[in-house]
RNA sequence: GUCCCCAUCGUCUAGACGGCCUAGGACACCGCGCUUUCAAUGCGGCAACACGGGUUCGAAUCCCGUUGGGGACGCCA
């Protein structure tokens, strides 16, 4: 029998959910189903100063929104201390570890001394490993101390699932610190202790802690515990190839759920970066995903975060919606957009000729505002360009007339009354059909007009005729 | 600065054993068709193996170097 595989995501609530983070999230979590194993979420919340319970909700809330269903946790650490001190205390014993009794501002600064240095070969740390008498009174003695690693002359390897064999030689590595003198444990003390106490056979992480790793191995070597697969993944960088930030827009995993954008959409974008299933196949959904997901598809090289794909994918995930799920979501932004929707009975006509014209669901609310509510305006730029001929004035009124009056109205009969007026003005129907666009949608881009007055049906479309009318004359004459 | 890593179209990427690659797909972009606009759709187009050396009958695929990029060097995670 195969051991199970346990995999975790395991944020730090100093912020929100970002993309890498939940790229990486997503990429346990395949591996996780795929393999019929356990998704763990443990908060690393070991940084007290920094680390929030509301940033911890937030990361919550980011993963439930992209479906991240987790097995395990979520695990707190700082509810784990105890567990991590008796680690320490027997690497202590055992003489692979030594209390430093550096005075904290002596290292404050270490970081930007470190950059602008000269370069130096060993930058092992300075404070000396006391003999255990003369540490053990000096720890008794009440003076404060941190505990470091003592790191043993040698190298480092381990073998990455994407990058293969990575060594280093361990002169290029500090006697880091495990506790803190304020007693609180340090990353790389608790990784390792966590992993190891839940049983963690796959470190599915991103590439920015290889260089950590090293130092995680000699951890688990130290306490004579076999080591979990690492698999590390290629960094989502921005458009300029710069860690992604601010900078470049959102960040943050729930931006995107507010600017509309589809959980399955945003879900089958993330799972492409950096990953591929071998194949031309693109738009998968999540079983397809757990089904082919594996860690040989994951590529080395970091990949920019460009938004047109996600937007295609979006409009994809738009289109293909069912038609329930559909009218949810435009209910749901219109709703938060405090529009009230007319005749929601026979909403659905309307959402179906939307459909492949939307991108993000914020524009149900947005450009297509007008097939929901009658309180919209004419597109300025729209009106400049389609209310200019003078000829409207009458031609508008003139059409209502005839839509008041005809007997029918449908999709061919709408169409040839139009048609007819413009011929008897003698004026081209892009006129009369351009201006009324506006007139019905507001927009100067709508779906085929005809259609359009159909799902609004024929009171609206005349009351919106009418509208344009008395806004026509209320014009100032050229 | 030191260490580690990476390198195919603008972007995401395909490319196990080197020959099937005159490098494939998708997004974006540009034409044409359809059309009342836009979208959708159909057809077509633009566009990449960073560079230099090897190895080999043959390299995008292997090796070395150069350049470029990223990451890490905290009593942060």
């Amino acid at each position: 029998m195969v051991k199970e595989v346990r995999v975790r995501f395991a944020p730090s609530p100093t912020g929100y959910l970002h993309v890498g983070g939940a790229r990486t999230a997503l990429f346990n979590w395949l591996f996780a189903r795929r393999h019929g194993g356990k998704f763990i979420l443990r908060i690393e919340d070991t940084d007290f100063a920094r680390s929030s319970d509301v940033m911890a909700e937030g990361i919550l809330q980011g993963l439930h929104w992209l479906g991240l269903n987790w097995d395990e946790g979520p695990y707190f650490q700082s509810r784990r201390l105890q567990h991590y001190r008796s680690f320490a205390d027997r690497l202590l014993e055992e003489g692979r570890a030594y209390r430093c009794f550096c005075k904290l501002d002596d290292n404050a600064d270490r970081k930007s001394e470190q950059l602008t240095k000269a370069p130096q070969d060993d930058i092992r740390h300075e404070c000396p490993d006391f003999a255990a008498e003369d540490s053990e009174r000096r720890a008794g003695s009440g003076e404060p101390f941190a505990i470091r690693f003592k790191v043993p002359n040698d190298k480092t390897s381990f073998k990455d699932l994407v990058f293969g064999e990575i060594e280093v030689d361990n002169k290029t590595l500090e006697d880091f610190v495990l506790i803190r003198s304020d007693g609180i444990p340090t990353y790389h003390l608790v990784v390792v202790a966590d992993d190891m106490d839940m049983g963690i056979t796959h470190v599915i992480r991103g590439a920015d802690h290889i260089s950590n790793t090293p130092k995680q191995v000699l951890l688990y070597q130290a306490a004579g515990s076999p080591l979990p697969e690492f698999a590390h993944l290629p960094l989502i960088l921005g458009p300029d190839k710069q860690r992604l930030s601010k900078r470049h827009g959102a960040t943050s995993v729930m931006a995107y759920a507010e600017m509309g954008y589809l959980p399955d959409a945003f879900f089958n974008f993330l799972s492409l970066l950096g990953w591929s299933p071998g194949d031309d196949r693109e738009l998968l959904n999540r079983k397809e995903l757990i089904e082919l997901f594996s860690l040989k598809g994951v590529g080395k090289a970091n990949a920019v975060f460009g938004l047109e794909k996600l937007d295609w994918f979006n409009s994809q995930y738009l289109r293909n919606a069912s038609i329930d799920k559909l009218r949810e979501l435009a209910l749901k932004e219109l709703q938060t957009a405090g529009i009230e929707v007319f005749e929601v009975e026979s909403l659905d006509s309307r959402l179906e000729l939307l459909r492949v014209r939307a991108r993000k669901s914020n524009d149900f609310s947005t450009i297509f505002k007008a097939f929901f509510s009658d309180d919209f305006d004419y597109d300025p730029a729209a009106g400049e360009k389609f209310f200019e001929d003078p000829k409207l004035k009458e031609l508008i009124p003139a059409l209502h007339s005839l839509y008041l009056e005809s007997e029918e109205f449908t999709l061919e009969s709408t169409e040839k009354t139009l048609r007819r007026l413009a011929e008897q003005k003698e004026v081209k129907a892009g006129l009369l059909i351009n201006a009324v666009r506006v007139a019905l949608t507001g927009q100067k881009v709508a779906p085929g007009l005809f259609e359009v007055m159909l799902v609004l049906g024929r009171q609206r479309t005349i009351e919106r005729l009418e509208r344009l009318g008395r806004y026509l004359n209320s014009l100032p004459e050229k």
